[in-house]
RNA sequence: CGGGGCGUAGCUCAGCUUGGCUAGAGCGCUGCGUUCGGGACGCAGAGGUCGCAAGUUCAAAUCUUGUCGCCCCGACCA
């Protein structure tokens, strides 16, 4: 293509909304244009990378024996309601009336259209194993759309379903994809971090979470040293911490007055305090059920490991009136003493039962109480009391004795082990081999299209502009010639040209009748891995410069043996990708 | 949703505090000329309902209210 025809519309300035990296530089470029709080349009460049991205995922699902299909983005209301995602949901999904007055949803993703295609076409343990996937538009109507592409309402998804007669047959399914996915972004020229990750809103048992570490990301991903270990957050274990030494003779526990004092901060500051000395107490709703959570006032509540810890049932937080009815007093003075008596259970974070001492809310509105003891002045076993890991992993936890290290990450895809949330819900039955009725058991398996190329750009990047890997890059090489005004340069770059084309290589010529400088920058802007200068000081010795985008030096060569050297290079660069 | 900020030319922004003359700059764009290997220069131009609506005023980009949009921070979002 000659980029005298494209739509490239490449800007110098950093546009005033783009925070991160792969933002700035996919509008610096001319990749994309936003349309309205994220959602973007794919301008030429743009398009061309993700359509090469789609060309992999393809590839590899079609390899890893996965049909592709196509479903509607607009779903009937109906089939949300079968599994209670439409609750589950929530505001994230947009919901709109059809003329007939019927309730749709535009796609958040598909799991209950595909059970329902299965349900009806899938009858028989012969026509087991299958796996769907489509790459299509998803859209969820996030809270907050930011950093570009990375959390945008309308994104590229890929995502494929298994469906499977017994579990060794959704391990076998489940563990095709898992490799799949590695041959998938490794190819992307990624480097990703494989993690254990909750299987959350999705259900199921099991979950890898596959990320690609990088400052902008918004997940946290922990792992050991010596990496035999790495989870997300949300599903990091911490081992306990280790007892504190005990205070000898602590005086019994003391009322202080902290009128309106009910966050962490305010009681410290006025108490002359820190966040690890005060006892935090957090009543939930479970149903008709009263949990209270109690842990250390610097740690964050884990949802996940709470859930887990209750059979799986989520619990909400507490509502004012239920908070008052417990604790006896206003919201922000709860304290573990005498809870074990009013709840349902009572679950106390290790690290709080590792405390000498701390302060607590005195369950009286506007006073707190010092002096209380873990084990003395509240239970640390019992019918209903627990001591286990119910918090987020930070910085200095460890886990099985090693130490934790914390990174940011850009999720680029998650598998899942569904088991039969959706198909018992949705009638996705078969009949086995004695002809007994079974239901189907399910796995799926998603990838953030946008997302890779964000997060390769996110990882790859100089002052300059983008340093793509070649197999997403929009152009394998670019063609720049540097006088395009002279006759023999522009003859001698269009040749060059043809030639590649003629090859089969994936060439962009940029053709422009420009000064040399605009279209260096603009060359290293869009980060087209190998360029080839012509220009008029090198024509007359008949020999052209080939340069690759990441290295600062260039490379001479004669007109004749440059193409067969371009050549030569894609080929170097796919390699080390493909290893 | 709670808190904060911003809407002035295609882009980045100034002007607003203290209302007043033809609404500005840089970049980009068009034409001509000179330049021509790392974002050149000169001359001449095009381009703006100052987000929208109402109000105050002799007079509003500027003050007030409302509204819409966008961005940032926060809250168990894949």
């Amino acid at each position: 293509m000659k980029w005298s025809n494209l739509l490239i519309p490449t800007v110098k300035e950093v546009p005033a909304d783009a925070e991160v990296p792969s933002h700035q530089l996919m509008i610096r470029a001319g990749l994309m244009r936003k349309l309205s709080s994220g959602t973007y349009t794919y301008l030429p460049l743009g398009w061309r990378t993700l359509l090469k991205i789609m060309g992999i995922v393809r590839e590899e699902m079609n390899a890893a024996g996965a049909q592709e299909i196509l479903m509607p983005s607009v779903q009937p209301m109906e089939l949300w309601q079968q599994t209670g995602r439409d609750v589950a949901y929530g505001e994230t999904m947009c919901r709109f009336k059809d003329r007939h007055g019927r309730m749709n949803v535009l796609a958040p993703t598909a799991e209950e259209v595909v059970t329902y295609v299965a349900a009806g076409e899938i009858n028989s343990y012969k026509q087991l194993p299958v796996n769907l996937y489509q790459i299509s538009f998803k859209f969820r109507d996030e809270f907050r759309p930011r950093f570009g592409v990375l959390r945008s309402r309308e994104f590229i998804m890929k995502d494929a379903y298994s469906f499977n007669a017994d579990p060794a047959s959704l391990e076998v399914s489940y563990r095709q994809m898992y490799d799949a996915y590695c041959r998938i972004f490794k190819r992307c020229g990624l480097d990703y971090v494989i993690v254990e990750a909750e299987s959350g809103e999705m259900g199921g048992s099991g979950s890898h979470q596959f990320t690609v570490p990088c400052d902008s990301g918004e997940d946290i991903i922990v792992h050991t040293e010596d990496g035999t270990y790495a989870a997300n957050i949300e599903k990091a274990g911490v081992d306990p911490l280790p007892k504190q030494p005990s205070v000898a003779h602590v005086p019994p526990m003391e009322e202080i007055h902290t009128p309106h004092l009910g966050s962490i901060e305010a009681v410290c500051e006025f108490l002359q305090s820190r966040p690890e000395q005060m006892i935090k107490t957090l009543i939930f709703s479970q149903g008709e059920n009263v949990v209270v959570a109690v842990l250390r006032g610097d740690h964050e509540l884990n949802p996940e490991k709470l859930t887990q810890a209750l059979g799986g049932k989520a619990a909400e937080l507490a509502d004012e009136a239920t908070i008052r009815r417990i604790s006896g007093a206003a919201v922000g003075f709860a304290g573990p003493m005498g809870m074990a008596e009013k709840v349902s259970h009572l679950l106390i974070d290790h690290a709080v039962a590792a405390m000498a001492v701390g302060i607590a809310g005195a369950n009286k509105t506007d006073y707190h109480v010092k002096n209380v003891v873990p084990g003395r002045d509240f239970p640390l076993e019992g019918q209903k009391v627990r001591v286990l890991d119910i918090r987020n992993a930070v910085e200095g936890d460890r886990h099985q004795g090693k130490k934790l290290v914390f990174k940011h990450g850009i999720e680029v895809g998650q598998v899942f082990k569904l088991g039969t949330k959706y198909s018992s819900k949705l009638g996705a039955k078969f009949l086995d081999e004695s002809g007994a009725e079974q239901v189907c058991l399910m796995g799926c398996y998603g990838i953030g299209i946008n997302r890779i190329m964000a997060s390769a750009i996110e990882i790859r990047n100089d002052n300059d502009g983008i340093i793509w890997p070649i197999s997403i890059a929009p152009f394998e090489v670019l063609v720049t010639s540097v006088n395009q005004d002279d006759e023999e340069v522009a003859r001698t770059a269009e040749a060059i040209y043809q030639e590649l084309c003629r090859q089969n290589m994936d060439v962009l010529f940029d053709d422009r009748r420009l000064r040399g400088g605009v279209k260096f920058k603009d060359a290293d802007l869009i980060g087209i891995p190998i360029r080839i200068t012509v220009g008029k000081r090198g024509v007359t010795e008949g020999k052209v410069e080939i340069k690759l985008r990441r290295h600062e030096n260039s490379e001479t060569a004669t007109i004749d043996e440059a193409v067969a050297r371009v050549k030569e290079l894609i080929g170097q660069l796919y390699a080390e990708i493909n290893g």
